[in-house]
DNA sequence: CACTATATGTGTGTTAGCGCACCGACAACC
DNA sequence: GGTTGTCGGTGCGCTAACACACATATAGTG
């Protein structure tokens, strides 16, 4: 009898779209589930448990630096599958998973994922954590750039910087930093002005100093923190 | 005799956190390269012919909305790889990776690192185009969170849901609305109210209906179509 | 039916950042 | 040494969005 089946109906693409043997595979380890309106699939840092993919639901993925200043980075629907970290190689992500509109979906315990998608190779596995550091990179600086001040995203900015570069002088000029934060040229002088004045950097003619990094990173919000705690994990880990 | 070696170091951690084996497999493969500031590495939509590992350069990723409407998603320095979506089996990205810091790199070939990352099992191929596809919409959410109105973004949003929903109908707040572009739920008030006064939408107490498809996607921003164009290549290109 | 929580509409003052239009300073190059 | 291009600083009016404070309206519940 199929009549399970044909109350909850698999419609989710990415599964559908599988070879029939796959599918076969995999249908005994998905669990058919209710997802209601604003449940927490997953919180910002906690170990994920399951993968979803969604029949009719939809889930919402968002980034948040505070409280009530949330910002989604991503949709999930049938075209999808939410908790795609766990593919990567990670058990946690720093979004949050919501039910967006209540529906039905596949679930799938997080380990049953990591075996199915079992990685071959030691680069296989480390870009695979390695993307999800820059998918938490994209997600956080959306959300940073949307809700912070210009002068902490420059101080964000610096400090991600200086990490990479490995030397307290390095050469930008302002209107290079205008793009990549997205404002205009003369906001990052007003920002620049700030932390000079506060002698934390200092700069001339596309030449930048960093005087205080202590300094700095007090100035920058927390998303710095945040983008490089969930970065340098892969490097080490392994 | 290794002087070659010590003109350009090999100071990438990713590479030099692999298994000896694995190392001297891809050496032959890479090839030393000095990357100059402003130079671009692969244009948004353009086929990406080569890889980066940086060792002391930094490269941006890019999303823009316009010409002068760029911002940064992401940062690539010694501790990654520009070109992830490669590794991710789609030859193409949205973003724009320009050298911020000039330096040198390790490059391999696009096909080179495919073959080696060489991908197992269908579901573990489907995965990563979606991985793909889910980074493309962080980056330009980012920037269209960034830089255009609340009334696009908002047609954006639902045309995003409404694509997912598979009705013309379905329930959704102001309040969750808010949360989902970052901005206040007044906010969405001004915004939703313009596109029911054009009779695009209607709503009222959280149940929204879709109008007029069409002219929400004439209000909405090109943001929603690059999405779109990105969001579905995995489930039929397979 | 009254009560309450939820959902939406509106108004007022405030502000960060924008667009534009400059000016000055310094560097590099003929 | 003058010219030209890059880089940085400043002022001014403007506007989208903010914060806060209410006013309704409606659905659901006892």
């Amino acid at each position: 009898m199929l009549d399970t089946k044909r109350d909850m109906p698999v419609t989710n693409r990415l599964l559908a779209i599988l070879p029939k043997n796959e599918h076969q595979r995999l249908l005994p380890q998905l669990e058919h589930v209710a997802l209601t309106f604003a449940e927490v699939l997953h919180e910002p840092g906690a170990s994920i448990r399951h993968v979803y993919f969604p029949n009719d639901s939809i889930i919402s993925l968002l980034a948040e630096v505070a409280e009530s200043a949330t910002l989604e980075v991503g949709i999930v629907g049938n075209e999808g599958m939410a908790g795609i970290s766990v593919f990567m190689g990670v058990n946690t992500s720093r979004n949050r998973a919501i039910v967006q509109g209540a529906g039905t979906a596949l679930r799938m315990k997080a380990a049953a994922l990591r075996k199915e998608t079992n990685h071959v190779g030691s680069l296989h596995r480390l870009l695979h954590r390695y993307s999800h550091s820059l998918l938490t990179q994209a997600s956080q600086s959306a959300a940073c750039n949307r809700f912070h001040r210009v002068n902490e995203r420059l101080a964000r900015w610096l400090l991600m910087t200086h990490d990479r570069v490995g030397a307290d002088e390095f050469r930008v000029t302002q209107e290079f930093m205008s793009n990549m934060l997205g404002v205009r040229r003369e906001g990052v002088t007003g920002a620049a002005g700030i932390l000079q004045r506060d002698q934390l950097i200092s700069y001339s003619r596309g030449q930048v100093k960093i005087l205080n990094r202590v300094g700095l990173e007090a100035v920058s919000c927390d998303c710095y923190r945040i983008i490089k705690g969930e970065s340098d994990g892969y490097l080490t880990k392994n």
